[in-house]
DNA sequence: CACCAGGGTGGTT
DNA sequence: AACCACCATGGT
């Protein structure tokens, strides 16, 4: 089996560092987080401006803090109808837990299914919100990395999230390597070569299936 | 014009 | 359990 090291290695000389996350307040990362979802993350920026400006940005501001209102600061990520709502659960969520310094004394297991408690927050939101604002060391699975993970298999087999999961974790455990692995994966993904089979032109080509590509054989 | 972007939810087979 | 429509703006 590939190892998970080597493959952030060969990302990592393509499209070098990623430096994420772009933000240093714990809250403006998870509300980033949610914004983000199915939307680019030039239109995020803009609305977490907006959000600061209007003093938003604080868990127990947002969540006494009328839908309108919000939904005018984030109108640019789409879907602002439902990610006001959301911000708001989030908000409410963390207040009634103390807020985020309270949060961190949690351990790994019990923020996430605390997380996943929060209408609005799935899987992939939460592991982002483990790793990027509480630097915890969690693999974030999205469908790049899985379609990834498939590709590197010698039959392309798709591979179980928590297969990855372990995969990954193998050679990667630490918090440093695993946020820039997502970037990575992403920066990868939203590339041309990450939506053909066997990325004919990327530093990964060598590592899928096999060892050889298509256009080799 | 079509298609995509750092997903999640609720309903239907 | 696997699909599906839906959410909605902004860039290419």
């Amino acid at each position: 089996m590939i190892r998970f090291d080597q493959v952030q290695d060969a990302l990592l000389g393509e499209f070098g560092p990623q430096h994420w996350w772009p933000a240093d307040d714990v809250f403006e990362i998870i509300v980033g987080a949610l914004l983000v979802q199915r939307t680019a993350w030039r239109n995020v920026e803009a609305a977490i401006a907006h959000l600061k400006t209007a003093g938003l940005l604080d868990p127990d501001v947002l969540r006494r803090t009328g839908v309108e209102a919000i939904e005018q600061c984030i109108k640019s990520t789409g879907f602002f109808r439902t990610k006001a709502g959301r911000l708001k659960n989030l908000a409410a969520c963390i207040v009634k837990h103390g807020g985020t310094e309270s949060l961190a004394s949690l351990s790994t297991p019990e923020m996430r299914s605390l997380l996943l408690q929060v209408d609005g927050v799935g899987p992939e939101t939460a592991d982002a919100i483990l790793l990027y604002a509480f630097n915890r060391p969690v693999v974030v699975i999205d469908e790049y990395l899985r379609r990834l993970a498939r590709r590197l298999t010698p039959d392309r087999a798709t591979i179980p999230d928590n297969r990855i999961r372990a995969w990954v974790a193998g050679t990667i455990d630490d918090v440093v390597g695993l946020n820039e692995l997502h970037a990575l994966v992403i920066a990868h993904g939203k590339k041309s070569c990450g939506r053909v089979p066997d990325c004919p032109q990327c530093a990964i080509r060598s590592m899928c299936g096999t060892g050889r590509t298509a256009l080799e054989a």
